[in-house]
DNA sequence: TGTTTTGCCGAATGACCGGTAGGTAAATTC
DNA sequence: GAATTTACCTACCGGTCATTCGGCAAAACA
């Protein structure tokens, strides 16, 4: 007999937290998900946090199923690979992700955005890190990336050309626009995992698309 | 005999590839280094470029010592370990980065800064991969990383302060505009590094002081 | 010339890692 | 209640990695 020790509940999941239950496939028993999507879940969680913390390359397998209270070879029985569970956890986040990129019908919505990260450390790291690592040579990650790259940047772009035109007030092009909301989201991202009490985040980025906008300077004196 | 194979001239030193000399130790015999510090520098070339390719945890040193003809514990006769050598690669890359920063005496610099990046990859995945790890437990870029963006942030406050006082034209603060440069460089190195063509850096960091500092758009019509 | 130092390599070590094979017990299905 | 599927484990394997040890030849030095 085996004690095992099922460390504490992941601090946030792919699927939003207070979301509602999907109107997907039925929930089946008396129990809230379909059976085996359970523990399916609970791996999912614990990857995103295992990587958000070590990394893709710098985790373990070994880790993210202790976090569940698994056996390494009890975990690679439900996704056949390493990279099979960065994949699994990547496609679970695309489908949040998709959700929150048609939030971003109005600019303002990215300082929302930037809020939202603020209390989902892990997830935040999680995007840091594997956009790095995606760099490297055929990472599993780096068609993710690149390819969300080009949608938040498209995205962007159309909404700020639905806002302003072909160029902002400021002189930009929305397509240039896209491009530095984006870059300055990433580096704050980054400059925020490192000191948390330095950077706010949607602060800045309401700044950014103010400025961008042409918006005139807050007529209130310090 | 075993022929070695010492790999093609890395592509771009720790140095500064066409700095003058520095007026250091003296040259002793007739070639350019100290004889024993030549070999030490190749090595450090090929960590960063090794480093750059695969970060360094997916760097291994086999890989770097294969680049300058070496056995692995060839490599490991000049620098004990394999953090040593980061930190000898970091040690390095600081001088020049000092002399960057020196080189901020204006918002003007910052987009030849993003204009000589375009013309070194190597140095700027580097950048960015360590900027990543860096924020995983107790990795040995870390503390480099953290000080390094708190002197980039002060070193850009303090010249824009100098510049237009304690608010900018825009309205945003010195710190504020700070960090959101700083930001917008780290991002859109990442953009960068991914698609090359699609993103301008200098064009787009020109762009964001412009912006940040007030100026009138550009009055020609697309 | 003899001695020391330097630069480097071959071999070995121990840790860890991802992944495979085979088995077992429980749950599910019939 | 029998048959099958699911969930999981123990044991194992081949590979890579950083690091250590001991030795050897060339260079530097005396």
């Amino acid at each position: 007999m085996s004690e095992q020790e099922p460390v504490p509940p992941p601090e946030e999941s792919g699927r939003e937290s207070s979301a509602p239950p999907e109107p997907g496939p039925p929930a089946r028993r008396g129990r809230g998900r379909p059976r085996a999507t359970r523990r399916r879940d609970q791996i999912l969680d614990a990857a995103l946090a295992e990587f958000g913390e070590s990394g893709f390359q710098g985790a373990s397998l070994a880790a993210v199923a202790r976090r569940v209270g698994l056996s390494q070879q009890g975990l690679l029985h439900h996704f056949p690979s390493k990279e099979a569970l960065l994949i699994a956890v990547l496609a679970r986040r695309d489908e949040v992700d998709v959700r929150e990129l048609d939030g971003l019908g109005d600019t303002a919505a990215l300082t929302g955005l930037a809020e939202r990260n603020t209390r989902r450390p892990g997830v935040v790291r999680l995007h840091s890190l594997l956009t790095a690592e995606g760099l490297t040579g055929d990472h599993p990650a780096s068609a993710y990336v690149r390819d969300r790259y080009a949608r938040v940047r498209e995205r962007l772009a159309h909404t700020l050309r639905t806002e302003h035109g072909d160029r902002l007030p400021s002189g930009a092009t929305p397509d240039q626009a896209a491009a530095l909301l984006t870059a300055a989201m990433d580096g704050l991202q980054l400059q925020w995992l490192y000191d948390p009490d330095s950077v706010d985040m949607p602060d800045l980025m309401g700044l950014l698309t103010d400025v961008l906008r042409g918006a005139a300077p807050d007529p209130t004196p310090p």
